[in-house]
DNA sequence: CTAAAAACATGAAACGTTTCATGTTTGAGT
DNA sequence: ACTCAAACATGAAACGTTTCATGTTTTTAG
């Protein structure tokens, strides 16, 4: 059905090379170029990206796995990828493995298969031999959001440990005391900063930590339902909600709508990510957001360096400051 | 770095073909099943799919088009349809084009250089000229959530025209007469099947229709929001919203938390599209929700039958039942 | 034990490009 | 008009698979 260059070839009565120069950019004789270009038209031709990227061993394409397409935060970080991807003529493959590091492994695999360029990953954390095993083949890996504590490649992430620390110093200076956080899964970088951060922070205060007041989920509203169902329903429970994600934010405000608690008046929240959502929740939420932008720049601009050249040795961590944004949702406990 | 083919049948001093016909599933002697087995971890080989691509002219991908990666609406359709392509052994390459035809026109161009074997896509609408070239190339296309007047193509869709009556109807049941509706761009069959089905109601029920209350926007958030305050601002404002789609139900509560306008107390809203967000926002708002599973299966059984064969001739134009769920966004005005 | 059938192995050709060493044309300078 | 670079064209080989017609081995049945 389609033609190939053979064809413009023969139509054109010129040798497979010029036509390859051609299309590549290369120059030929006018009167070559208007043959070829008419051809090219007639027969509508289009280049074969799968022969060219067996015989380049370039297939232009970076991998990227993410662990679920319904993930805000995920999807609105590739989108902004693919844009500078394509940018650069190149294109991304994107695969989500569901949460699943079985799933994230069989991706991997696959993207290997498909001959990738390049790999740009939110890790699960719990698929770091094979990542390396794709390192050891020569294939350039960014990580995003987290950091992989036994790989050496490249990461970008956001300065989770200082931004958590500024949240929950917010509350403190809002008289909270009982302030509960609701993390991720312990073995997320991410999800450990954000943590340590609390910590450290009733450490500086000398504040006793209620472990009770501690919550590790996934990263799924219900999740964040169900946990804060559970704070709620300690014998003390917390005058404030840190909720660290965005999925956890949603769950958290499904439970207190769902229990008629009022958000400042009878316990403050904050949220993560969206900040369009604080824009529809009433109150205006607080929340942390991160520089989705710059993540997504500088992982693009990591990965494309990578592959020009431009970049070697020794990986980079690249971080960045996310910006905690004060709107309604926190009162000192003391006001009521 | 990688081992082929050919280095595994070196390796094991068989024959390219019967190592090809291993990897395939074929039956071979199994002390040579045991050999190449062997070879196989020894040299690290995986198949090369892009020179697999090339002989079969089959790429065992389907290009995914869709016009935003931040839409609510297409992530968790293309969520679901990857999902089981990757269980049919298809992967999707996903591109959005940003709401952008002139972009959607280039991934088309994209995906056939990749040689994908079928596109999915949710259309702009203004690209139907490029998409009849591709299944002029004897490339199937399905598309989802909008059909395409002049191309005769398989597509799955919501029956709009129902739902949206019903979404209206509500409305007048609830003796709104001044009842506001927020489409989205007027070439989007979709748009168009929800603004008719608004009209048919108003039709139904003698009801005069003010074109002040129709607005067409574009499907986002900031449009909603536009739109809202627009219709705020009439002399004679709307009792009723209905938002058709996920990012203008957004927009509309964010201007409406800006003017303190009270739901439904002081203006009755029906939403559209995630499930979640009613539980977020206060009070639980009323909204269409959509079929997602229905919809992508449908979608991915309609593309694989098409590449199987197993589906022959005419497009099928597959339709489903959106669910208008109430809850407490909406209440008559003559009860203030 | 033998012949025929079944099962498996072989290797060259092909898929649509790019590459590169070699060949041909062009036109500037004299 | 001739020479010589410079500019462009040529076509065979290669990328890593699959395919298929042919060849070889194993199994089965008599």
């Amino acid at each position: 059905m389609a033609g190939t260059i053979k064809d413009i070839a023969k139509h054109t009565g010129l040798s497979l090379g010029t036509i390859s120069k051609f299309i590549n950019g290369g120059r030929v004789r006018e009167a070559n170029r208007d043959k070829i270009e008419r051809a090219i038209k007639e027969l509508d031709f289009h280049v074969n990206e799968i022969a060219r990227g067996l015989k380049t061993s370039k297939s232009k394409t970076i991998g990227i796995i993410i662990p679920s397409m319904e993930n805000f935060f995920c999807t609105s970080l590739i989108s902004r990828v693919e844009k500078h991807l394509s940018k650069h003529g190149y294109s991304g493959i994107i695969c989500d493995y569901q949460e699943d590091p079985q799933m994230e492994k069989e991706k991997l695999v696959f993207l290997i298969n498909k001959m990738v360029d390049g790999i740009i990953i939110v890790p699960s954390g719990d698929t770091q031999k094979e990542i390396q095993q794709v390192l050891d083949r020569g294939i350039p890996v960014v990580t995003v959001d987290r950091i992989l504590p036994d790989i050496a490649c490249d990461s970008v992430v956001v300065d989770n440990f200082k931004i958590s620390g500024e949240a929950v110093e917010y509350f403190v200076g809002q008289d909270h005391r009982r302030i509960a956080i609701i993390c991720g899964p312990r073995n997320i970088s991410t999800a450990e900063e954000r943590l340590n951060g609390y910590l450290a922070v009733h450490e500086k205060f000398r504040l006793t930590v209620d472990p009770d007041l501690i919550q590790f989920g996934d990263y799924y509203m219900q999740s964040g339902y169900e946990l804060c169902r559970r704070l709620l329903d300690l014998p003390e429970p917390p005058t404030a909600i840190f909720a660290t994600n965005y999925d956890i934010t949603l769950g958290v405000i499904s439970a207190l709508n769902e229990r008629n608690i009022r958000i400042p008046e009878q316990l403050s929240l904050i949220g993560f990510d969206n900040l369009n959502l604080s824009k529809v929740i009433k109150p205006a939420l607080s929340l942390v957001v991160q520089p989705m932008d710059q993540l997504a720049d500088a992982t693009t601009k990591l990965m494309l360096e990578r592959l020009e050249g431009t970049l070697q040795g020794i990986p980079q961590l690249v971080k960045f400051e996310a910006e905690l944004v004060i709107k309604d949702s926190v009162i000192s406990p003391l006001h009521k």
